[in-house]
RNA sequence: GGCCAGGUAGCUCAGUUGGUAGAGCAGCGGACUGAAAAUCCGCGUGUCGGCGGUUCGAUUCCGCCCCUGGCCA
């Protein structure tokens, strides 16, 4: 089953996994598959360490903007495009390389998700209307009532849970019990990650990204987008945007997208502590002297 | 030099009419089945500036000293 063996090169952000990832690509002629749910959304480039022009060009990338910054995607919408680029490059005889830091749309395209009625978009909406201004803990109730296994989650779970229930009137927990069939695909791990030298890289990371002009890219989507654009969710942003308009010092701008990204990193290695399951997983510290070594070795084993 | 206000957690501060202290932020740990760079849950990490004095007991009261602001010289 060696040819359903994915590669998933995956770390929290800064970590300078797509540096290795794109190395990898040109030295053996594959292809990647972003996994990154925030590079999907067009016009937001910088603040999503977006591969420039060049590395586009260089080396084939799948799952770049593919979302208008208006849209909701979804882990299974991002799942799905996944499953059609592996089967897509295969048939070109193009190695596939999945490469991003968002845990949960990976685990979706290994570990799938249930399969869930559609709901009724126009019944979705009038609920979301009534249940998005409700205090959590009301919400919390509600869900405790409809599904409570799923109670002690966050906010948009609570409400996904509540809407399930109410819309399709099974609860979500029940529906996971019933699994589709399982992915035909396996990922083989390499998981990028400097340790405590990841606070630098961060810090450096957004230092750049303000150089090179992050500012202007968030005045002109501020001039295009409302204000709860989805896309305005990824981190960084938002600050940028009080910045562009005048409520906010950019030095002070920047050390609060600095902590943000630093908590962002560490929910995102407590999710590699937890979800990657039996998957096979190397570790490599990318500023170590056998990085090239570890990487040349997962890459030969796990052909 | 004199006067005033401060010195309490990594930071900003609250508080104890004397019984060794708690908020926010930061930090740490965790959850996660179609919004995941999202959304949530849990955890206080401390010579209460220093040295003496009073007291059964001082972070709290008293004295001296050190440090930081401000005002007056």
């Amino acid at each position: 089953m060696a040819g359903n063996r994915i590669r998933v090169v995956s770390g929290p952000t800064a970590a300078g996994k797509s540096a290795i990832a794109s190395a990898l690509a040109l030295e053996y002629g594959a292809a990647i598959i972003s996994a990154d749910s925030r590079q999907i959304y067009r016009g937001f480039d910088i603040g999503t360490a977006k591969p420039d022009w060049s590395e586009l060009k260089s080396v084939e990338h799948v799952g770049i903007d593919v979302a208008d910054p208006l849209e909701r995607f979804s882990a299974s919408r991002w799942a799905a495009m996944a499953i059609d680029s592996i089967a897509a490059l295969r048939a070109r005889e193009v190695t596939p390389l999945v490469s991003g830091g968002t845990g949960f749309y990976i685990r979706a395209l290994f570990d799938p998700l249930s399969v869930m009625p559609g709901l009724d978009g126009d019944r979705r909406r009038a609920l979301e209307h009534f249940l998005n201004p409700l205090p959590l803990a009301e919400l919390r109730r509600w869900c405790h009532a409809l599904d409570p296994a799923r109670a002690h989650l966050g906010r948009y779970q609570l409400v996904r849970a509540i809407e399930i229930a109410l819309l399709v009137g099974m609860r979500i927990s029940e529906l996971q019990a019933r699994r589709g069939p399982a992915s035909m695909l396996s990922p083989a791990y390499l998981l990028v990650d400097p340790g405590p030298g990841l606070a630098r890289r961060i810090e450096a990371r957004v230092e750049a990204m303000i150089e090179r002009g992050w500012l202007d890219e968030v005045r002109l989507l501020d001039s295009q987008l409302p204000d709860d654009a989805p896309a305005w969710k990824s981190s960084g942003y938002r600050v940028m945007r009080s910045v562009a308009r005048g409520e906010l010092e950019l030095s002070e701008a920047r050390e609060r997208i600095i902590i943000e990204t630093r908590q962002y990193a560490k929910r995102q290695r407590t999710w590699f502590r937890h979800q990657l399951g039996d998957a096979p997983v190397t570790r490599v510290d990318p500023d170590s002297p056998d990085c090239q070594a570890v990487v040349q070795r997962w890459w030969k084993e796990t052909s």
